[in-house]
DNA sequence: GTTTAAAGTGACACAAGTGTTACTTTGGTC
DNA sequence: GACCAAAGTAACACTTGTGTCACTTTAAAC
């Protein structure tokens, strides 16, 4: 009914989401898409209202697509293999971190302004930490994880393992196996 | 020989150093610094010629801090005695994380300009990996870390340990307590 | 081929931070 | 009390990003 796109929202996301993780969320604006996207600036806002709302975008874009894999994950058989396919999700959008944090500072350096987008932003997280949770609890159930350890040091741990810079780029299978038996059984040997 | 200073050097860095951990290296800026200590923005520039060098300059003041106290941790007997009171030291010196961070973010953002200061700061770490290497090695020589673990992986996830955010308030003693567990000997149960 | 409405744009006024300059203030020295 | 040098400042020109507006372009619908 109209004139033509040119660019697709897809497009837009992950211009987004490539920006945002290079500049990081202050040094992000409008500018780096226009060039990006091959746009003028003043087309972006035809979308979007500003930088805040264009990131809550992706952050929802990128949750749904993660909480899918995640689905994934829970509809394995045996918390072992579950455990083992989670490290391995993580390691694999290893992206995920950053931008939880990004939304985090931004959360910070959000006032009264905009309340409805700082409520989008809470509740993001939050699906994603049941499904984990419920992983969690499996586990234990299992008799696999510790059952006096609180889920809340489990769950940071895992996630933080992913944002340990491997600066001496040891190979990625021998990183993520030696993350793995860290996770589960420790630095320390058994005595 | 002449006017008296309205602030002491402890006091700017002490400032900095609140301001950056609240802002983040990109909202940081000299106004922020002027409004905290009570000064002129201009007179700050009679100090350091820009926010790089004001940040360096911190830098290597808490670098120099916490090697101090690193020294400390290898001079105690026992390698375990060693590893509680390193973990303890980190989650005591939670500012060093993320001002790493922010050394690495500003590295990023430095072009040609100034590559003094790029050295300067590349430099910043390595007398810490050194010492930190050195407590790792005692570690595998006493036969309490596992041997065939990377020193980089163990104190990678040692370091990203502190930044695990807990979100429910669980009380400091059993949170580090838990940490240790795990760092030491996995979330897994013996079987 | 005219109409329509979404897509896109250049240009403007504004806001906030930068770095420098010419200047004033202050307190010790002679 | 004159002077001097360090400490401090207001003000200016400059840069970069923001958000908006009046306008043009384009392709489908009729």
């Amino acid at each position: 009914m109209a004139r033509e796109r040119k660019f697709t929202t897809r497009e837009l996301f992950h211009a987004v989401k490539h920006l945002l993780l290079e500049h990081g969320y202050d040094a992000f604006h409008f500018g780096l898409m226009a060039e990006r996207l091959e746009v003028s600036r003043a087309s972006l806002y035809k979308y979007y209202k500003n930088k805040d709302e264009l990131i809550t975008a992706l952050m929802n874009d990128e949750m749904d697509a993660f909480l899918v894999e995640l689905a994934a994950v829970e509809q394995i058989e045996g918390f072992e293999a579950q455990y083992d396919r989670l490290v391995d999700l993580f390691f694999q959008k290893k992206d995920v971190l950053p931008l939880i944090q990004i939304a985090r500072h931004m959360m910070q350096r959000m006032e009264a302004d905009s309340q409805q987008q700082r409520q989008q932003l809470e509740q993001l997280p939050l699906a994603m930490y049941e499904t984990l949770q419920r992983l969690i609890a499996q586990g234990k159930q299992a008799g696999v994880l510790k059952a006096h350890l609180p889920d809340s040091v489990m769950l940071g741990l895992l996630f933080q393992t992913i944002a340990v810079p491997n600066h001496y780029n040891i190979p990625h299978a021998e990183w993520v196996a030696a993350m793995k038996e860290v996770l589960g059984q420790g630095m320390f040997t058994a005595r």
